[in-house]
DNA sequence: TGGGCTGGTGGAACCTGTTCTAATTTGGCC
DNA sequence: GGCCAAATTAGAACAGGTTCCACCAGCCCA
């Protein structure tokens, strides 16, 4: 990524970190990453935009610490449920930055429709090697949140719709968290008790 | 509700019909609804709150065609898709607003918790009739979106689980949709596949 | 060397959600 | 009728996302 992004998305995690969405103004960002305004308006289409990128960045450090050890566990459930362990509590280690980069993701905008289908793409992967047990393939060389689905082979048609309510409830659960509803443990919980049945059937 | 309240809402729906969620400039609603900007403050704390009262307003007309018609469909699993196939296509018949809508509800305030909640105990309500086919109780008096839970009687924890992770997936294909992810039809369908092992278990 | 091109800068300007204020109206009550 | 409190109004003011513009800096290439 081009230093000047990647000192602007820095920038914009370090607002976030501290004061949520509405802390990441664009004026400060701009201030602190010493750009200026409009240069923000080069790289990102708009706040929410940035703050996908942020998004892509935390899924980039949750890949890498995948890649370097892998999900424990006997069972596709076990390692799966681990997964969901790890990037729940991975995210909400910094809950106001986490509730930000959800608004964003959240916010349905039509333009953001690739980079948040890209971020589904590298969820499945994750998913789909803790469900076999398999280490995670290198990560590609982080394209700005856009790069192309690398699915690991052999995944049956089960297999991947079970990914995708896997991920649709686990995104539910954190918008819930986000507004209050739920809290961390609940959040982790519900992943751990959905997929009795489910993933039963899918043990060796 | 307040007739005034009433009028707001209503121009707000007429707004978001047309433009969606940008479209629905407090200024223009306060002209149209003849009232002033600082009375929109009165009754709702900020634009969100206003289209969540908008969603308020579209659950209530679903509870009516539910209760006029119950479900039909010979097992749980017939039903509950008809309520899912329903509830989409009802809500998908005015795309923008419905979009405006959940991005209102996907936001992620937590002031707008409670009446987030309330519209889940009403789904839940409503999908757990169809379960059991029983028809819908009536509508209480409609209280601004954050009226109690009336939950059915004897529903067994699956059942409450079951009808939990379905309104998860529901959401996030909703969120999908509206970014332009998956059409209604794929809204539609996943609901129909999800729970071919959830509910059959349920069936009589 | 010099001319254009690309990307960057600084800052003003615009739009819209939100807040505030002072003046006015409304509705109930003596 | 007269009075008070609460609701309403018009409109200004503020904040922050977004756009725009004039201008500058490096850089490639003839």
């Amino acid at each position: 990524m081009n230093p000047r992004a990647r000192r602007i998305v820095d920038t914009a995690i370090d607002l976030a970190e501290k004061g949520g969405f509405e802390a990441v103004r664009l004026r400060d960002v701009a201030a602190e990453a010493d750009v200026a305004l409009g240069t923000l308006y080069r790289y990102f289409r708009s706040k929410e935009d940035m703050l996908i990128a942020a998004l892509s960045s935390e899924v980039e450090s949750l890949e890498a610490r995948i890649h370097a050890r892998p999900m424990p566990g006997a069972t596709p459930l076990e390692r799966v449920d681990a997964f969901f362990r790890a990037a729940t509590k991975g995210l909400m280690r910094r809950p106001r930055l986490a509730r930000a980069i959800l608004r964003a993701a959240a916010s349905g905008d039509h333009e953001l429709a690739e980079k948040v289908a890209a971020f589904h793409s590298r969820m499945s992967a994750m998913i789909l090697a803790a469900m076999h047990g398999d280490p995670l393939p290198a990560a590609q060389p982080s394209g700005n949140g856009a790069s192309a689905a690398v699915v690991a082979p052999a995944a049956t048609q089960d297999e991947l719709a079970i990914s995708a309510t896997l991920q649709h409830v686990w995104f539910s659960c954190l918008i819930g968290w986000a507004g209050g509803l739920m809290g961390q443990n609940e959040v982790i919980d519900r992943m751990g008790t959905l997929r009795r049945g489910d993933l039963d059937e899918d043990e060796e």
